[in-house]
DNA sequence: GTTATGCTGTGATAGTTATCACATTGTTGC
DNA sequence: GCAACAATGTGATAACTATCACAGCATAAC
């Protein structure tokens, strides 16, 4: 894989992400090669746009003929850094946390959520998901160094948000994917994603407002 | 509200989304009027990107002064259309859709959940949240149309999404927020956003793995 | 071989979005 | 009333992203 120097879009990352997921369940034995045009009707993005975002990390094509479906998905995990699995925290083990928890999709993906973590007394102890045990928050940072975590997910009501992203920084942690709606603050060795399912409605309701004037 | 005849950037609606979070929760009797410099630091964004945002729909600030921070939060409540309730659905009451069922969050913020259906016989008739039965998904299309329903969510597994989706718009939905990682295919008339947590997840893999190099 | 064919890879271009600097205008103090 | 001030609103500019058209290259046909 040949990183080249330029920025990527973020947009080109988001959609090698769909790229993958397709590639996963596009290519069959009857299929092993496919080309811009096709994995673009699935995905819905147009076979050039295919073309120059894998051109951003090189070429994985054969002209004339197409990707080889198999080496293609290897090629783009590779290049999201998915061909492994992340050390992954759930932390807060509530309706939404449980949901991730027993999410196996991220388990053959790239993620492997090894542990969770919650203030509550009831559920400490308890299992969440296939394996994996509800901790104490007040184990959260020995543990997280310890296990070598690398992904805390963050699933806490948002007054408790800021806290345990300290908590895992605190720990070592390289990135952190957060659920509750605030921006906590984390230091620059950190990587931060938020992720606003709120947000996604609200741009809902705004096209469907628009559509009726 | 004037709306101005210029194409609206997404990411502009996204941050609205934001503004109208931190609004709701900045504004205090004791904190009657906001600077877009304040705001900004708590949404950590520029000053001059809100701004530049709200100029897209009109004037709503006082010079040398700020936003009145209680009639900002309803104008941008406004813009984007959630100051009324969207009678909403969530088709697949499994782990994520009763997380979706529980969240009170959208209640108060313009959107109501008043059904929710399934095609699981022992779920069927059981209560999915507070006052809301999961029915059968043979009842969806009739009930979509007597109800009056906008917005459907989908949480069903993959190879039933599009199966739904069909089922919706043949009950005169208007929009729909799909969690299935398959891009479902609607007519023109109705609004469609996909919200994909993998691939936001696959983007933080992605940021750790460029900073590792 | 040579030519025709087909799909990739990419430079050039158009379109979109963010940033910046400052003109504008309401407020406060004297 | 007038000057000094403070924060908004916005045109101009820079940065970024998508689209397009076609050159480049492997393969297939003969
Ligand atoms: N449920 C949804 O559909 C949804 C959608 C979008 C965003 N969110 C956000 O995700 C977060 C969780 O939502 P939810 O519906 O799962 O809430 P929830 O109340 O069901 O779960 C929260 C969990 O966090 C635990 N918790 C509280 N304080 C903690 C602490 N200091 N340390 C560790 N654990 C702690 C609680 O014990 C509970 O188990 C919230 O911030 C919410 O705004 C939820
Ligand atoms: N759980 C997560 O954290 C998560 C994250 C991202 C995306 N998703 C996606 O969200 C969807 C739901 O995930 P989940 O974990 O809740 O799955 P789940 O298996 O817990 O729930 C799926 C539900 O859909 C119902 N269902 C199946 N076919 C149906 C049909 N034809 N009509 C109506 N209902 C039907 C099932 O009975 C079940 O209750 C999946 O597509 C998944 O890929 C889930």
């Amino acid at each position: 894989m040949k990183t080249k120097e330029h920025k990527i879009p973020e947009a080109t990352i988001k959609r090698l992400s769909t790229y993958v997921n397709y590639l996963g369940r596009l290519g069959t034995d009857s299929n092993p090669v496919i080309s811009s045009e096709i994995l673009g009707e699935s995905c819905q993005v147009s076979p050039a746009q295919i073309r120059k975002d894998l051109s951003y990390f090189g070429e994985f094509g054969v002209r004339g003929v197409g990707y080889d479906t198999k080496k293609l998905e290897a090629e783009i995990k590779d290049i999201l850094g998915i061909n492994h699995n992340w050390p992954t925290t759930v932390v807060g083990v509530g309706k939404l946390g449980q949901a991730l928890l027993n999410f196996d999709f991220f388990r053959n993906h790239g993620f492997r959520i090894i542990t969770a973590f919650d203030s509550d007394p009831n559920k400490i102890g308890t299992e969440a998901a296939n394996g994996v045990t509800i901790q104490s928050i007040s184990n959260i940072e020995k543990c997280v160094r310890e296990e070598k975590i690398s992904i805390g997910i963050i699933t806490t009501p948002v007054a408790a948000a800021q806290d345990v992203t300290d908590k895992l920084v605190d720990g070592g942690i390289k990135g952190i994917l957060n659920f509750a709606p605030i921006k906590v603050k984390v230091p620059e060795t950190v990587t931060l994603r938020n992720v606003s399912i709120t947000s996604e409605l609200d741009n809902l309701a705004y096209l469907l407002t628009q559509k009726k004037r």
